[in-house]
DNA sequence: TTGTATGCGTTATCAA
DNA sequence: TTGATAACGCATACAA
């Protein structure tokens, strides 16, 4: 019972190979009886075209490489959701890495990709500079950077507007009366938390705020990390910060855990605004303020992009994705 | 700047394609210093095999197509990481799709997996019964379930201990002394929630306690669901539960929402149990008691099924995962 | 409108 | 130990 061919079909249709191609692909040129007959064969021998025969042939093999950080993290998880839903609709599969925010296993995975001959690479790159940048390139595939950007001109990426994140949430404590607001930033190596702090000192600046290098922490990407920054922030001797904005939900829990050790309430003793709004954040005691970044939609828009590319459009796309502020009891 | 083949490194060693193919893929009668001039030469022209033409020629395609229910779901989302570690250990690749719990998109996923020519599915089916079982027969593709199973003796699966699951989380709470002890469980057609119920079920028979109808609900997924179910469940007129058993922590989450807004107190006025353990129970303001499945170890011990069977193993492989009780304050 | 023949980049068979 | 050559299943240029 091995797998039909397009042989068998045209064997059963009487017809030639050729004719099975051009009618199972749409194409034009086929008499209506003639396809019927072939569909029909088709149907009877219950026939899947080979992707992997069509691959060899076409230039292009309908393959999106998705290389991400951790896809265990839901930020990631949902963008994945989204480039699955718009390659479903471009009947286009996914072949998924996870890199584990490792550059190693970064690069092994671009390799991959290549081997694999995919049609274009979207992907988190674990660096913002010195990374990956020159193995993608060299590849000769063309990529998406998702999420975090390489601060070019050139590279087509679609990413969250961090500037307006951080200004978001700055303003926000602000206008809640806040002046000495601390930061617990990502890593210097990610764009999004360049983008961020911009966001934060300019929001700042603006209302005659300022910040201070004792207000500002960088390099959090656990629960782990946001608990031992607000720990250090909170304890500090000079005059301690009344509100702190997050580089995640996550690091933002861990900063909830730290204010709850502490013996201090939220937000009345210290507001706490995060990033991401995961679902989980709604459900604190004290419900999470968080910047919602638009997941879903930026996966499809990744996809959107590299189907651009790949259809002949030569102009880079830099895509923004619109943030929102949402406020809950935190702040 | 077209991309070498393997033609392209016969020629620079001037060898045959054949030796090429031979030197590079490790097999034996090749002389050392001939292997050691197609490696060089694969070297410099920075040849990447195509596995594309590899998998038109070969039986085993080195890809494994996972269709899971929802990977925005950190339960799944981490199986998957399991998976893709599992598979990059054996050189392969994961083709993902996701189905959203709905069945049209999961038949329509099988399909493409047979299109894909992957070498075994791994799947999360929606339906326990009368789901994609035919389908998934039908191809002629192996494939291994994973955390769900069909309930029969003959189809490979990987899934929690479900029994010992609902049994470690009942016994628990009979430990701290409740009787009525209330279970909101997953839906009917969910192998799981079949398990759990079993098992809540002997654990309160084997302490002389039981249930009733007033004091389970089922179909609960999501937060919501949690939240509808404990409000129902609490104000009962009739005798109230003083503990409730959830069948996820995402469920148990929306079942602490409710609890919170009718002002009682976990544990004191009722004691909650989740399933899963993920990270954020541990966050909340009375982090959450929970039964810890091994997901990521799930997803590795699917692809260790799914190679043993390519392997020519012939017995049907059915894994249960130990599950771990981890004891918080919520109960 | 349809059929024949070629090649995509590999692996594998067989002969040298 | 190596080389020539035939598949794998499909799409397509070209011939009919």
């Amino acid at each position: 019972m091995t797998k039909p061919t397009i042989r068998d079909v045209a064997d059963l249709a009487e017809v030639s190979i050729n004719t099975v191609s051009r009618a199972l692909n749409g194409k034009p040129d086929v008499h209506p009886t003639t396809r019927a007959a072939v569909l029909e064969a088709a149907r009877q021998l219950n026939y899947v075209p080979n992707r992997l025969a069509r691959r060899l042939r076409t230039d292009r093999t309908g393959v999106f490489g998705v290389i991400v950080a951790d896809i265990s993290n839901p930020f990631f998880a949902m963008v994945v959701k989204g480039m699955g839903d718009a390659a479903r609709d471009l009947e286009c599969s996914l072949i998924l890495q996870d890199s584990g925010e490792a550059l190693e296993r970064e690069l092994e995975a671009i390799h991959v990709m290549r081997s694999e001959h995919v049609d274009s690479i979207l992907i988190t790159p674990t660096r913002f500079r010195d990374g990956s940048v020159d193995a993608l390139r060299s590849t000769g595939v063309p990529f998406v950077l998702v999420g975090r950007t390489f601060g070019d001109a050139e590279t087509d990426h679609v990413a969250p507007d961090d500037e307006q994140v951080g200004r978001l949430a700055t303003s926000h404590l602000l206008d809640r009366g806040h002046r000495r607001i601390a930061l617990i930033n990502g890593p210097e190596n990610n764009s999004s938390a360049h983008g961020r702090r911009s966001g934060y000192l300019a929001a700042l600046a603006e209302r005659g705020a300022t910040s201070s290098p004792d207000l500002q922490r960088s390099e959090a990407l656990t629960l782990e990390d946001g608990r031992r920054f607000a720990l250090e922030l909170l304890t500090q001797t000079a005059e301690r910060p009344t509100a702190v904005f997050a580089f995640s939900d996550l690091v933002a829990l861990g900063a909830v855990q730290a204010i709850r050790e502490m013996g201090m309430t939220i937000p009345d003793d210290v507001a706490i605004v995060g990033c991401d709004d995961i679902p989980f954040g709604a459900c604190l005691e004290v419900p999470l303020t968080s910047v919602r970044i638009p997941t879903h939609a930026m996966g499809r828009e990744a996809v959107a992009i590299a189907d651009r590319r790949l259809s002949g459009d030569r102009t880079a796309a830099q895509v923004k994705m619109p943030v929102e502020l949402i406020v809950r009891d935190s702040s």
